[in-house]
DNA sequence: CCTAAAAGGACTTTGATAGTCTCTTTATAG
DNA sequence: CTATAAAGAGACTATCAAAGTCCTTTTAGG
């Protein structure tokens, strides 16, 4: 029932970067420095970012990260979903068929209902929320 | 973010616990069997149920275990939070104070609405809505 | 006192988490 | 066109919790 490590340390990166100047190009060494993450960890987590869209990066001399988008069109649901996969409060509610005891479980609906919260909890808060100005 | 295997088993359990006679002493070797679970392991998680009062068991012959309450009055948060321990979707938000950024992180208030909100749904849960008779 | 059950503790296996390290690719600046 | 500064990618490692097993002890009945 609990963020990983990962996704925590993902948020606040994001976070850090949402608070930035956004045409201002962070370098990933910054980051990690402000917001108190191992590098080479955080190199990965942002790595993701960068395929699922939230982020783009930039190469070579004068390089790094800045957001895709602007912050109010990111929401905490996505940056989490992105590093930490699918949010779902037990196994056999990730996908449709996945239980094969779903048909006659009474527990699953609940599950569902869990789901469909949390989601849409996170799904109201975007970085513009969470980056403090 | 997911219940875990033990959660899982410890519901099917207590759900067929409470499906059962509720003055009926069920066998841990029949709970077990009919939700396909390894005995052992079920052994381990009744024992916990049994500490945090969930359920009353007997000792040797004719023993087994039975609801301590009517069904109605034990909630489906009682139930996993008795194997999982406290809900809680983040590290940061177990008890206050445990995280010394929670000062200044605007992320620390969004989970303590999910918790809030993921044990309220499952406060509302009864053995009695998820027992199928 | 023998047998049927749960309780308790020690142990093992497996897999995910939380990283690290090294090499490669891309881009810029001189 | 080469040196340098960044991110990207892959392989690797360590640690820890989850998932489960096994064995011994306690309790209760017949």
């Amino acid at each position: 029932m609990e963020l990983t490590r990962k996704g925590d340390y993902a948020i606040r990166g994001i976070v850090y970067l949402a608070g930035q100047p956004l045409d201002k190009i962070s370098l990933l060494s910054n980051i990690a420095a402000a917001v108190d993450v191992p590098q080479t960890f955080l190199a990965k987590i942002f790595q993701q970012f960068s395929k699922s869209g939230i982020v783009k990066s930039y190469r070579g001399t004068g390089g790094g990260f800045i957001l895709a988008r602007p912050p109010e069109q990111i929401t905490l649901l996505e940056v989490v979903e992105a590093v930490e996969g699918p949010i779902t409060p037990n196994r056999c509610v990730v996908a449709p068929g996945e239980c094969e005891r779903d048909s006659f479980c009474t527990v699953h609906p609940i599950w569902e209902r869990v789901k469909q919260q949390v989601r849409q909890l996170l799904a109201d808060i975007t970085l513009k929320d969470l980056a403090n100005n």
